[in-house]
DNA sequence: TTCTCTACTGTGAACGCTCACAGAGCACGG
DNA sequence: CCGTGCTCTGTGAGCGTTCACAGTAGAGAA
């Protein structure tokens, strides 16, 4: 049944062995192997146990020479520092993926582009074939890699919207701007009015996107916008602490702070502890990513979750349409406030 | 230069164009890919032009048909709950296999193995060959996709001992007992007697190590060992909090506690404080993994680090070598206190 | 010279699969 | 009756590489 070679370690069965014990040709496997169209019921009936006897498992690399297709899939963080990977929504992100692709079978290759070198040599891998498509995860604007693999047709989603990119590359991202939208509005709805910002950096999109979505609400509630209680952050949980003594250094006044991540609501909520005000009494604040730290802090935080279980199995069949040759676009999937008591 | 297929996507250029290039048989094409024995200085240096040239790059299948390896490894997660994606130090050492394997360009491919059919699924897909070999993290004991690779002889490396296994199976760990022995060590040199522990799991090596380690050194000590001292969680955080309150109804005079994870050691930590006991002055607090959530906390937690750059490194190169045909063991690595405000 | 050894090179045959094609068998309509 | 179209099957070729082998050239020893 299986042919044992000089070592004593068995060699797997092949298609031919299948065929033989099926009593069919190679081509018949072959065709119930790639959907049983054009085969007889009994043939496949056959064939089917025969791979069950034989326990015979396609060799995907012969496979692949063929066909030129690899049926495999990269997942391509360039980041030089290591910042997703302290983000528990890229976890969420990454398994989410993993598990989509598994569902059609589809290995996922994680490949990490830090450095120069590290992006040369992942480029080259990509663009030789090795892989079908390719997931990115950049916070980067003016990404090269994007352009690249863009310019050399490899398939292409990116998580995020990619900023200040000129080119067409399709990406799937929660809908940042109308997020920050309704965390406001659920602070103006609760009778705030002098509402501060701690923005995120405003080279990425949850920094632009979140702001905008804030002054659209200013806007349409007829508050007065007032760039004192506007303060720009980096994510880190210190810069939401220092941001915040500035904010009420400026504006001593201001009843609600939206905070564009978690991380800084952390910050901000010690700088409000620290200078005695009270949350969400004297002071409400609303943060962004819905992560664990927002369950952990005192009180737990009203946040805006992004759905990254839709957002990584979108990715995928996104990717999978463009691999299948299909035009493919951007979708924007909606956020969820989730109200806990900080706001 | 480069061929163009009827869809006008370039085909991609073959060892035989490299050899016409360069003038030479594709043998000896060949040969210069795989280290360039028994090659001519001359004809080295026009193959390397040729394929600077041409742009060639290996494909990967066709080398891998023949030589039945893939020149790929999997990083294999089998785990029913997310509880890898919440920690922390999966994520370090994920990335830091990642980056070793492609400092010898080899790809990871990251595979979840939650439910029986994956795992199922994914077993198959290792024994047919399409890995060279497998990096393991499980915290599962008697984990039977362990046990079917080892029968299959499928290269195989572990992080963390693999409990209750009767098996050979290498792996890479922190020395956990010690690290816990260093910990306890410097409760007991700052002064304290009464020195409580919260376990993790009893059916994980990070909850039996650490707690025998614990035990080493009441012992070496002199203190006596009291069982109302002990209380065993499952490294959640919520679970570190009912333990120490647990604890302090049992022993209300407990000076000191271990806890067997930052993050059970931040549920300790509320607790003492809901308790109104002071830390470090009425109750020195020591964690383990030093994870990023220790430097949050106030005080900030003293705690014990693994070293996860260094165990993932040793587990590329352990698995390298099994791969390579060498007989491998088990590599324990040194931990380190780190001393911060809790202890 | 001749023989041997070493360094180097080229060639055919595989690896296991899919694809294109040819052909068989059958049913149907003209 | 043939021709046409359908479903189903087998066969040869070839994907791009490595491997084993045969063969050449030059150096050194006999």
């Amino acid at each position: 049944m299986s042919r044992t070679g000089s070592n004593g370690r068995r060699k797997p069965p092949t298609i031919h062995d299948v065929a033989r014990e099926a009593g069919v040709s190679r081509g018949t496997v072959s065709r119930v192997l790639n959907g049983g169209h054009y085969v007889s019921p009994a043939a496949e009936e056959a064939v089917n146990a025969a791979i069950r006897k034989t326990g015979y498992v396609v060799n995907r690399h012969a496979r692949s020479l063929i066909t030129g297709r690899s049926d495999s899939v990269a997942f391509l963080l360039t980041e030089p520092q290591e910042r997703f990977f302290e983000d528990p929504n890229f976890n969420v992100l990454l398994r989410g993926c993993t598990q989509a692709l598994a569902g059609h079978d589809i290995p996922l290759l994680l490949m990490i582009a830090g450095t120069k070198d590290e992006r040369r040599r992942i480029t080259r891998y990509i663009t030789a074939g090795h892989v079908d498509g390719v997931l990115l995860v950049s916070s980067h604007s003016g990404d090269p890699v994007a352009e690249q693999l863009r310019a050399a047709r490899v398939p292409l989603v990116a998580c995020g919207k990619p900023l200040g990119q000129s080119s067409r590359v399709s990406y799937v991202a929660a809908d940042d701007r109308d997020g920050a939208r309704e965390m406001v509005r659920h602070l103006v709805r609760s009778g705030r009015r002098r509402i501060a910002t701690v923005t995120g950096p405003l080279d990425t999109p949850g920094g632009t996107e979140r702001l905008a979505g804030y002054r659209d609400v200013l806007a349409e509630s007829g508050i007065e916008a007032d760039e004192r209680l506007v303060a720009t952050g980096d994510y880190s949980r210190a810069s939401g602490e220092s941001c915040a003594a500035e904010l009420l250094r400026r504006a001593p006044d201001l009843d609600a702070v939206f905070v564009a991540s978690d991380l800084m609501a952390q910050g901000v909520l010690s700088a409000l502890r620290d200078a005695g005000r009270r949350v969400p009494d004297d002071v409400a604040v609303g943060g962004f990513d819905d992560s664990p730290a927002a369950l952990d802090t005192r009180p737990a935080l009203t946040t805006i979750r992004q759905p990254w279980d839709r957002i990584s199995s979108e990715m995928v069949r996104v990717l999978l349409a463009q691999i299948g040759g299909e035009d493919t676009s951007t979708v924007i999937l909606p956020t969820e406030l989730v109200r806990r008591g900080s706001a």
